[in-house]
DNA sequence: ATACGATACGGACCGAGGGTCCGTTTCGCA
DNA sequence: TGCGAAACGGACCCTCGGTCCGTATCGTAT
């Protein structure tokens, strides 16, 4: 059940198919004009190795995306307040929400990539599995609101990153002015509702 | 400036491409496996036809999703209340929103299909433009609400194409449950914010 | 009716890109 | 240093969106 270590040149190889990725990926406008072959090429490596180490397209996408979140699951996961856990759930709603805007921010053209490759919808995806479950866990202890599970998958598709790229990239929305809108719209689910205008 | 009336064996083959396209879409789990040679095929019409008729595939695409707009449309732009203008925002806006679901569950696939088409991200599409624009519009006429731009965004974002076929396709969420969420999660938003919790 | 220009037809053809195959090279262990 | 296993790499294949152009059809002027 143990996976054996990978012969070296195999490891070396896949660093430099990561790096030569994110390379690619942050210097193109638009994800999808970096084919296998560019990202082999730019990698000195054939397109043979390219695909046995990640699969397939999606597969190198994951790999590159997952390596990227590493440090906010990790901030998430056992990090101090607001992110981390034990933060009470009406103060940690908004700070995952911005962690997860502020993560597609730093990392548009990646989110973008991954999440319109045609493989899949976003929803299969575990790591939005991951998402989802912790904000509805969250969100059921937020008193007043109902139906956590919904909420998650709607403040989750206000971050999504086509609109995030829709505002930031192409109607230029700064960076700040962009998460106090988020914050407040959080804000608002957060204490709206049934009860919320009661006296 | 005028564009003539095309032959009518043109006009003949265009309705043929959009039957077989809505029949084919209809008929199948998920849209990219469904390709132009068999939407022409279908039709009973060479491949050089159907692209002089649509440009495209997004072209095709768009054509079918405009024709099954069109009732919706008409019922927003001149229909009696709730969705009807005329109607106050405060009951205008879930009624919107109700409708865009329903034509998401009535048209998944086709739905589905003009959204990950990658030809650029929703967001350019001018239908997009439209909701967006009588939202925001609507929004901002609610009292206590500011920022109506970015709440119309999140709030159409909660009836994407894809996350309605993640409830309604995969998890089996029905129709009139999935409905009651979304109102109730408009409902917060509407009534939530600044204000919403006063003395 | 007929001739003729304009318009549309249709399927062979093309190029791009994701993914595979297999002869050659490298690794790592004894 | 020998040898089997693992990895390499790029030629190759296939599908699919989109184009091209010789042929068929339409509509109109005569």
């Amino acid at each position: 059940m143990a996976e054996r270590k990978p012969r070296k040149d195999a490891a070396r190889n896949r660093m430099a198919v990561l790096a030569a990725a994110d390379a690619l990926f942050a210097g193109h406008e638009t994800p999808e004009d970096i084919t296998m072959a560019d990202v082999a090429a730019a990698a000195g490596v054939g397109k043979g190795t390219l695909f046995r180490a990640f699969g397939d397209r999606t597969g190198l996408l994951r790999a590159l995306y997952e390596t990227r979140l590493e440090p906010v699951r990790e901030a998430v996961a056992s990090g101090p307040p607001p992110l981390g856990p034990g933060t009470e759930p009406r103060r940690r709603v908004p700070a995952l929400l911005d962690a997860v805007l502020c993560f597609k921010l730093d990392n548009r053209r990646l989110a973008l990539a991954l999440e319109e490759d045609g493989s899949g919808s976003p929803y299969r995806a575990e790591h939005y599995a991951r998402w989802h479950g912790l904000l509805r866990e969250a969100l059921e202890r937020v008193p007043g609101l109902t139906d956590g599970d919904f909420t998650a998958h709607a403040l989750l598709a206000a971050v999504r990153a086509d609109l995030v790229e829709h505002l930031a990239g192409r109607e230029g929305v700064p960076r700040e002015e962009l998460r106090a809108r988020l914050a407040e719209f959080v804000d608002r689910v957060l204490d709206g509702g049934p009860g919320a205008a009661g006296p």
